[in-house]
DNA sequence: TAGATTGTTAATCGATTAACAATC
DNA sequence: TAGATTGTTAATCGATTAACAATC
């Protein structure tokens, strides 16, 4: 299913992709075209047709695509048929947020721990996962086969955190802290930089004309 | 300041961009050469003079480029300068995380009111705005001049919301739930679609050749 | 002035769209 | 078979990089 040379946009756009299917499939829809898919997602249907053929021929022709099928396999090259450990680092408000996202579990991504520097927190549960203070951290993840570290910390603790990390073996973090974490290529970083993405609306608000189709 | 035709590609960086002056700023920079910057970020030097020559020749040649100048400059373009009056729709984990973020008023957000469907939390605190029901959206809109509305709150929820926001003339959307809002072309929506993020790194995870060089 | 570095044009690269033959 | 729609090639469009003249 692995294929590669699989382009940034394309791999931006399947998670959109697994989405609408997702809603189609739960609307009983058994099968839909790239035409029709694209007036859904608007997007055009050329390259529907363009990104799903990275991966394989899921379509037929004179038919369209099984709903159904097509979901389960971009399920799949996503890699959401495994399972993935995850730990949380950081139990503050938005730690909080992420940790008690139900859906997590029913896409494979499991919580197995939660660390915080505030001793206070020691014990106390989050989502049923007991905190613990960051010094655990090297251990739990080698004994508990973490893939995943989901960071949601201040910046300049999130920096040394990564690095031992890295050292430990995680495979992935996702990166809620205001930095570009800096890491060797064998670990895959996903940022979401929430202050950055209020500016771009900033942005669009003071420069209406910027967009005028959108 | 305003410039029309700004692809998004620009737009998208322009943040990223503001973070690294700002850093650069604080630790006392005065000035930095594309060059010098493009190692920084790991970006090319000839991307960060063209996406900056969009709004305005900024640098000055043989020198480089003031920090604090351009990064005011660029706070200007992203309207950072310009206050901006919020609400939160959901007062659930993720709202509390997002109003409880200290920054947004730095940067001149300001959070003016909380709104949520449970009953209980009518009155509660959040950052200290009392939480209010839902049927109160319009009128405090208009009152209090509120231009940006956060949605934290599930999709089948935020859809009918949307339109209530759009019909009291909200000017942007930070759109949290898991659907793509269909709102008139006037109103600005920044999604922040949290579980695509997540499946990006799990591709990422499962295909590993797929970025060799990062 | 000489050296450095921008601003900007031209060249390249990559991504999107259009078109159509293949085929169900 | 005829009609529909994919898979895929070719054309277009846009974004990035390279190069260098302008200029501080």
């Amino acid at each position: 299913m692995a294929v590669k040379g699989i382009s940034r946009a394309v791999v931006r756009r399947l998670p959109r992709y697994f989405r609408y299917l997702g809603e189609l499939k739960d609307e009983g829809v058994e099968k839909i075209s790239s035409q029709e898919l694209s007036e859904l997602m608007n997007v055009t249907a050329s390259q529907i047709r363009q990104d799903l053929n990275n991966f394989g021929g899921f379509g037929q022709q004179g038919y369209g695509y099984n709903v159904s099928y097509l979901y389960d396999e971009i399920g799949k090259i996503l890699g959401l048929d495994q399972r993935h450990n995850l730990i949380l680092i950081g139990a503050g408000n938005l730690g909080k947020a992420l940790a008690g996202y139900a859906n997590f579990e029913k896409r494979g991504f499991y919580m197995r721990g939660v660390f915080d520097v505030n001793p206070e927190l020691k014990g106390k549960k989050i989502r049923g996962i007991p905190v613990m203070p960051m010094e655990d951290i090297p251990e739990f993840v080698k004994k508990n086969n973490i893939d995943i570290a989901v960071i949601a910390i201040p910046k300049t603790a999130a920096v040394p955190v990564a690095r031992t990390l890295v050292d430990c073996g995680i495979r992935g973090i996702w990166n809620f802290s205001h930095v570009d974490l800096e890491v060797p290529p064998t670990v895959m970083v996903e940022s979401v930089h929430l202050s950055e993405s209020l500016m771009r609306l900033s942005y669009t608000l003071t420069n209406p004309s910027a967009f005028p189709m959108q």
